[in-house]
DNA sequence: GTCTATACCGTGATAGAC
DNA sequence: GTCTATCACGGTATAGAC
């Protein structure tokens, strides 16, 4: 019938957990509010995707494809324009981070809800370590590699530092908590996203640079 | 008898709730999980602390207090030895930092829990606006003011993005998820606390110049 | 005042009938 | 695909021991 107007119920179950699943994290939701919240029976959740944690796992899935291959097609086009040389920290920052502003600023809510699930996983001791390296970090690798080639003075151990730095910013600014707004007394907003990356760009940038022993050109 | 050799039961509770508060967050401990771990009753921790909820709040509240004591302590310092100017940009956040190492580096394993806990909590869009504003941002307005004297050029909204960043790479290497451990195959290590602040400090004073539109002296 | 044993009652995940 | 039953577990209150 109308399977083009209507969402499936699957993906209602998707959505619904992934909004949940930001807020309060795998532990503080249930597979009934899920339900409840997506209307839906109880059961189908369970019918459609298995156990509560085989829910959660197609949950950050889903997205997680999407973004890598954006952010790959950015990394490779930044790369095709640049010369021999290769692309700039500058450059090779922003093919990481503007596909996620795009996304965020998108309309689709799914995506501020995903990201900021990404936040809980990335601090997490439990989930961290598992989902982030399983998913995320091969293509990191690959912005890594690019990253050391523009700069050439770098060690190793510096880049890799720098990296968890950008990802701790980053992480913390999906998680759109609202804290900065408090603090700067409703100056600044955490949906914003935005002027986050145009500030996020150069902030990281400098900090490479100062790190990894190169002078900014 | 022997009060000063054994640690007291109620004690016992509050650092075995903070260890397994940190790793699996609010939602992912039982009460019962943390009386078994701590080898008390169940009843014992709501005999002294009441609700989960307000065992969790002084979890949270224990080590913020000497935490806030111990940065302002730094800020005055470094402002008393600079002269009217006030201190550098890299002092401040000196300052903001070095207290955290200490206490990481202290042997007592608990302040690594409570500073993987603040991270969980940092990004947490329930937890993250409510209690980090509540205990920490009277402190954090502090250092804000001090970073606006040493950055003339800057405008608060700058100001407050910037300080954004700071928080999350701090918070991120608080969180100990490993993650960088195999994404460095094995060169770099979440508890190498000494190695990330040496790092994240000209980080993210490059940053902040950068941003702020001040040339580093 | 500190602590333990136990009981209560709601809720959750999941399997199996339909 | 849906409904329902099961059964374990969780937070918390209470009674009473030391």
């Amino acid at each position: 019938m109308n399977e083009s107007k209507k969402i499936s119920k699957k993906e209602r179950i998707l959505d619904t957990a992934e909004e949940l699943f930001a807020q309060h994290g795998f532990d503080g939701v249930t597979i009934r509010q899920i339900a409840g919240q997506a209307e839906v029976d109880v059961a189908l959740a369970s019918y459609h995707f298995g156990k509560k944690r085989d829910l959660f796992d197609a949950v950050f899935l889903r997205r997680a494809e999407i973004l890598n291959e954006e952010r790959l097609e950015a990394l490779l086009r930044c790369q095709a324009t640049s010369g021999s040389a290769g692309p700039t920290v500058e450059q090779i920052i922003e093919a990481f981070l503007r596909p996620l502003e795009m996304e965020q600023e998108s309309g689709d809510p799914g995506w501020k809800n995903y990201l900021a699930l990404v936040a809980y996983i990335n601090n997490s001791p439990v989930w961290g370590k598992e989902l982030m390296s399983k998913h995320f970090d091969p293509l990191v690798a690959r912005f890594i590699e690019a990253l050391k080639k523009a700069l050439p003075n770098a060690n190793d151990e510096q880049i890799y530092w720098c990296y968890n730095y950008l990802s701790g910013a980053l992480t913390l600014t999906f998680a759109q908590t609202g804290r900065i707004d408090k603090l700067s007394k409703g100056l600044c907003h955490s949906i914003d996203f935005k002027t986050a990356y145009d500030h996020m760009i150069p902030f990281v940038t400098a900090g490479f640079h100062r790190v990894c022993g190169q002078a900014e050109e």
